[in-house]
DNA sequence: CAGGCATACTTAACATGTTAAATGATTTCG
DNA sequence: CGAAATCATTTAACATGTTAAGTATGCCTG
């Protein structure tokens, strides 16, 4: 008969609940900063790795290349993120941090951090931990077996 | 000095990540039924709850008032759900699954339920157990300490 | 019962998500 | 070498996410 499942075990579902009860603390924070989720993700991994090329940065943010497009063009316009043509391979660009990004992403890291252990403290370090593993696993496993389209 | 923690405990990234590769495999199957994941996350709460408003279906659905108005009405437009102003309190409207709505649902279904078997025997019946108990606890341990704004 | 407040959506405006197609630059190979 | 395939990024078009403000409607209290 192949019945729908029941509600509480739609995983993108669940999964996304639980980014939403995540989130609902930092988006007002990053809003205080003027940065969206989306902007801030960017700075933040540019931040870990720079002078990634743009394909790159989207795969380490999270975000589809049309969607990373609109947010550097907004980036450089702040002035936070800095393009680079790459000399070698002209349809390459690599981006980086200006100074004015490096000091945004300072105030804006204890804020988080903050956030941070107010969740530890609701929902325990060793959740945590065991949450980090559980999303680390699935995220390897699934990518794999991705070959169920046509 | 607050330094900025290693993004692989980034957590609304690694909830983030997890989901698309969730998604990765159900958007072209919903694709190919002309749903969105938005579109489908509607029907499917309206399968197991019918007759519920608005802010109901929001709630259960994720999503937020002003993308479920959309939804619903390209919903209504397409025939798959119907909307029931409310005799009593005339701000509030009911919806509920057409008859062709409940048939959508039910050829979707199939399709979606094989993904879950495919997700099962990628990641193991054990290990989705523990990661649904995990989003759970999370989903709500969270959602209490939310006082932390002003 | 009038004024004020809360509730249930809806609109508006801008940012992002998603797919397909376009544009240019590079590589591959006959 | 040169046409075809590939790659990196962008553009286009439509759907949704997000915050703020608007519109009715209902409730509540003086």
């Amino acid at each position: 008969m192949s019945a729908l499942r029941d509600i509480e075990h739609n995983l993108p579902l669940q999964l996304l609940k639980a980014r939403e009860a995540a989130m609902a603390s930092f988006r007002p924070m990053l809003r205080k900063h003027g940065l969206t989720e989306q902007q801030w993700r960017v700075l933040r991994v540019l931040s870990a790795y720079p002078d990634i090329d743009a394909t790159t940065l989207a795969h380490r943010s999270i975000l589809l290349a049309p969607s990373l497009t609109r947010i550097l063009k907004h980036l450089e316009q702040t002035g936070y993120v800095a393009r680079l043509q790459d000399p070698v391979d002209q349809r390459r660009a690599t981006f980086s941090l200006t100074a004015a990004g490096s000091s945004k992403v300072a105030r804006v890291a204890p804020d988080s951090e903050a956030l941070y252990r107010h969740i530890e403290a609701q929902f325990g370090a060793s959740n945590l931990d065991s949450l980090y593993r559980l999303l680390n696993k699935f995220s390897s496993a699934v990518q794999n077996g991705s070959n169920a389209n046509t």
